[in-house]
DNA sequence: CTGTTAGCGCCTTCAT
DNA sequence: ATGAAGGCGCTAACAG
């Protein structure tokens, strides 16, 4: 049923490798026949069937995403839509499409074996994958399965702190500028902090801890970890209690631009003068998202849809010559100065 | 290459049948070949070739989804990733995938005449398609097609108004909840309002307004048309000045929380009291997102997660049954009152 | 330059 | 209950 390749070749008078040819370019046709198949194709509009085109090619033209960590978490932090933005912008421009993977319901109650992507990789259904999210410990994400398919040669990237040797990676120094937002503070002369993190980030914590006692021992500086940003309202208002009126820190960093103005909103109800009694630094992963606050938020840069971009960028180079001159971006962090820190 | 269904029944000691019959189940077999058919799929970790299945199946477990305005609006608004939530939780929990299309380069530059949603479906990557944004009007749309193929009965549901007899659709009354803020703003006293309408909803304003003057005819409304929301800070501020400060507006129906948002940093900048000075009404697409600000926002809450829930829901069963009982839901708007307007 | 043909991996009668 | 064989639509040799 539907009309196929040899619907067209037939209305032509030529066959079906002529039309073969033609839709792929891949030899010189005569002007005559050309118009003529091409008379047949728009008249039956004709689309290459993707699943016997596949079968030969054994390509899809469509790339995975998986975020581990829950569907429901994927749109949740303008973090991650802005790598989706970055993403989808390359796949787009290439001709590729982006597929959303996420585990269907037997995943998350019976503890199936294979994570999706694995199965979507062996389907032939994507022709590489990019990963946010992952964290070396934790066994759910199923992490050696990725490192497997990595060191088979398999088209991946993963967006994050670069955990293997083998494999594409994009990184933005998460410890690195934890460390000097830190710093930052520091210089404006505070001495206690409240750092909050997010709870996909705790296995860096130590990490950054460590640097900030080692580098700046006058430090004190107190880890909160958040979850989703939209149930922490009242996680901050304790906060705010706790840490700033309680334990006398003065300034706060924020994980994201969402909880800064969480922040914000909670300390002018508490009216807690910004940044006159408390100091606020945050991330910022879309540009100028901390001029939308009032006080306009100080923040550190972190290009996210950039990343996105290297990342789609890094895959289709690979899946296209299968070799890449570089296996890993660093992404550079940068301070913005804005009205939220008080020089003490 | 790569291991099929032919290694799995050679190493079982079956034919490719038995192999394919245990994979459907479309056949009762033995015991005995059964376990040896499972034990050679454990030991080549074999997946059936989705290309070779959807080849003789026509069906690829993917569906479409596509939102008219280009690529980058995707992840912009709430309402959009309030959808995608919805849409992207029955998928995984039916065992589809979401794939989202774009246009590519071409489309934008030459003006190609084939929507790349239209390609989807021809090419058969996709079972079903979700469409959100249409307007009536814009020809860039090619809405035309879109009735086409719904009329071709093939599986489509889109998300918005009701345009077309034909086809599935999900709607959140968007003109009916806008009248009905101007009526909450007047109802508290307010006469004067300044109404945000997103430029893809501008064809809705002229009905909205004639239905404002029709049955509050002493109420001033000015519509102003909002872009994408990060540019809109100095057009807010401009807005206020204009309609608050100088035209005398009381009140301000923002389209969203993002621009609620943004509002009220602008006027905390001007010391503009809120809602003292000005009223402030929103839209809300996510649950609670109106308490995360300050003042808390009342808000038209509008359940769009649940919108895409409902669309992804209707698609699905349309795919697997072909025939549905309701070909449109229409979904309630809620108010919910908090502290941004004031009685006067 | 063009047509014929052999698969790609799987499902599905049709025999047995 | 099981195997053999044809064909889904397309691409890529191969032969002219």
């Amino acid at each position: 049923m539907e009309v196929s390749i040899r619907d067209v070749a037939n209305r032509a008078g030529v066959s079906i490798s002529t039309v073969s040819r033609i839709l792929n370019n891949t030899a010189t046709v005569s002007e005559k026949k050309m118009l003529a198949v091409k008379e047949a194709m728009e008249y039956y509009n004709y689309e290459p069937n993707q699943f016997a085109r596949g079968l030969k090619k054994q390509t899809s033209n469509m790339i995975g995403v998986y975020f581990p960590g829950g569907t429901d978490s994927i749109f949740e932090s303008a973090y991650n839509l802005e790598l989706l933005r970055g993403i989808e912008k390359v796949l787009a421009y290439q001709n590729y499409s982006m597929v959303l993977i996420s585990e269907s319901r037997e995943f998350e109650s019976r503890k199936k074996r294979t994570p999706k992507y694995l199965e979507f990789i062996r389907q032939k259904r994507i022709d590489g994958l990019i990963l946010s999210g992952l964290t070396s410990k934790s066994a759910e994400d199923n992490v050696d399965v990725v490192w497997k398919i990595m060191e088979e040669g398999y088209p991946v990237v993963y967006i994050g702190k670069r955990l293997h040797k083998n494999g594409l990676n994009v990184y933005a120094q998460f410890e690195h500028y934890n460390v000097k937002m830190i710093e930052v503070l520091k210089n404006s002369g505070h001495k206690k902090v409240l750092l909050q993190v997010a709870k996909v980030h705790n296995h860096y914590l130590e990490g950054i801890m460590a640097r900030v006692h080692s580098e700046m021992p006058d430090m004190e500086v107190f880890p909160h970890i958040t979850n989703s940003f939209l149930d922490t309202r009242e996680h901050i208002l304790q906060d705010i209690r706790e840490y700033v009126l309680h334990r006398g820190c003065t300034a706060i960093c924020a994980r994201g631009m969402e909880e800064a103005q969480v922040l914000l909103s909670v300390c002018a109800e508490l009216q807690i003068k910004i940044p006159e009694q408390v100091s606020i630094l945050s991330v910022e992963h879309k540009p100028g998202a901390g001029t939308l606050l009032y006080p306009q938020v100080s923040s550190f840069y972190v290009p996210a849809k950039d990343m996105g971009v290297g990342a789609a960028e890094l895959l289709i180079d690979y899946i296209e010559n299968r070799e890449v001159n570089e296996s890993s971006i660093e992404f550079e962090t940068k301070f913005i100065e804005r009205n939220s820190i008080r020089r003490l």
